[in-house]
DNA sequence: AGTAAGTTTGTAATCATTACAAATATATTA
DNA sequence: TAATATATTTGTAATGATTACAAACTTACT
């Protein structure tokens, strides 16, 4: 895709085909995938792709800031292309991830003054409307 | 302390030495302490404290709620004894982590409906007022 | 085509976390 | 109090994810 390809470029990230592939990927499947997930999906048109490309390739997304880093669990990370300021909700039951839109105007009211906010992750944790009891 | 023995035992956790000196620790401190912190703080004054059990400790703390994780970097847990509804900053340069006073109320506005919401985790980073570039 | 620079790959090393069983401490019962 | 059962702690070994590294490969440049 020219478009991904673009993108890539004006943000420092020369895209090499696995780049552009995993771009693609993260881009288009809004699963918030794992590394795991993402090797394990492209591995089959990809044969020959390493999974340390993979960590490689997102360690640099996220430094050029065309992806983010979701650090909703202790026990995995997950990666956002979607850069917008939104949140993520985790169900408890299913696993399952949500993005969710927010409203972060005066959301701080103590505790920054003359701070520099630059990121904002909000992670929330609960039942899914599928899941909830009763 | 008395106190926080009788904390730890209404919430399903019988206060042993080692969990009670843990806990008086992350309650007392509030530097959001990692696993390592803690082990390295505290194994002095018990000298055959084991690493496996602060592990141990802070995951039964978790799951019985006395004490919530902070999934704030990829890199590190910290964890907090502070039950109250606030959020983490955690500046870029020094690696201060602060608390912030937050007003959670409206905050989600799409994409929950008849979700059940149990936990908020919010974190920032930037810069500290110290740190702050000019 | 030939050279240089950058990227990918596979393996080996590292490091945090967990599993496990023995040792210790605490609680219970007689 | 002693004996027994239960729970907790400890140290070591195993696991598993991530990273380091050097060789192979690809792409860009002359």
């Amino acid at each position: 895709m020219e478009k991904y390809s673009n993108f890539l470029l004006s943000n420092g990230v020369k895209p090499s085909v696995q780049r552009l592939r995993i771009y693609e990927f993260i881009h288009t499947n809004r699963i918030h995938p794992t590394i795991e997930m993402i090797y394990s999906n492209l591995s089959h048109e990809m044969p020959t792709l390493s999974k340390t490309t993979v960590y490689n390739t997102l360690k640099l997304f996220v430094s050029k800031g065309v992806a983010k880093a979701i650090n909703i669990e202790d026990t995995e990370i997950r990666y956002d292309a979607d850069l917008s300021t939104h949140g993520h909700f985790k169900c408890k039951s299913c696993g399952g991830l949500f993005d969710v839109m927010l409203k972060i105007d005066n959301l701080v009211i103590e505790g920054l003054d003359n701070f520099k906010i630059e990121e904002y992750q909000v992670n929330l944790k609960g039942y899914c409307n599928v899941c909830k009891p009763n």
